[in-house]
DNA sequence: ATACTTGCAAAAGATTTGCCGCATG
DNA sequence: CATGCGGCAAATCTTTTGCAAGTAT
């Protein structure tokens, strides 16, 4: 039982066969195609469709709403005008995009983190959700 | 003549009569609505109209477009589907999202914007543009 | 003069939804 | 068995584009 699907029955997320083959298309992402993984709808539509063919394109998007609404797995928008998706881990991290390959390097850095927090509180408020992305290029690259 | 009408004349963009009203009813945006304002093309087209009715939406789009790609002014994607602008400033700022009244506060902090040039650096990257969105609520309200 | 711009309506791309038969708990 | 789910196609929403006519430099 992948870990995705795990999660479902910790929150009482009904469980069906097309969304079994979801969870596992997304638990599988980052071993399968590395940490830069962060499959848009299409992508999983085409991955699930290699184990079940008849799950539709509309079945995806409900599920990856329904999962991101259980707070199991995070949307991104990367500004490409759609969606990219994947699983939700216990540590936060954040996104740097290679504006050349679109490749995408997660980091995780502990001053940022409490900066947020020590802005938000400053500015009068509570840190719900936060996103911070870096846009950047290679360096040593004839650039 | 509005900031932005002098900006495209600076940067050789091509003025029309329809532009420089789409120019001055951004340049007007804080002044008149305040500095949380951000505008989508669905509001731009609203409040040119009332300058000239004729001018449609779809010049609306190219001319956002237009001025984001010249560098006068910039788009943001605040989890909604739809695409909000402002003008360019000097200083770069973040955004706060107030997640229950979609209020958007602006903050400029020193110490996060040399965080972000130094993680960029520490992955071997060298930092074009990034994006710090905070989604937070207000303190002291019955939350 | 000529290359760029506009308005309109149609097209495109991402996402959502109504309906109805079907599967799950 | 009852309620919720999935497939399909149509609908929706934002944004883009082809075309013919108009405009800026």
């Amino acid at each position: 039982m992948s870990k995705i699907e795990e999660k479902c029955k910790q929150k009482g997320v009904r469980l069906t066969e097309q969304r079994k083959v979801i969870a596992k298309v997304m638990s599988d992402s980052k071993e399968t195609y590395g940490s830069k993984d962060h499959p848009d709808v299409d992508e999983l539509h085409k991955r699930v469709s290699k184990v079940d063919d008849k799950i539709s394109i509309a079945t995806v998007y409900r599920t990856v709403k329904l999962f991101e609404e259980a707070g199991i797995i995070e949307r991104h928008d990367f500004k490409e005008g759609k969606s990219r998706y994947e699983p939700l881990t216990e540590e936060h991290h954040d996104h740097l995009i290679d504006i050349n390959s679109g490749e995408i390097v997660e980091f995780v850095d502990k001053d940022i983190e409490e900066l947020k927090n020590k802005i938000a509180q400053r500015l009068g408020y509570k840190l719900v959700d936060h996103k911070l992305e870096l846009y950047a290029q290679k360096l040593n690259k004839k650039n």
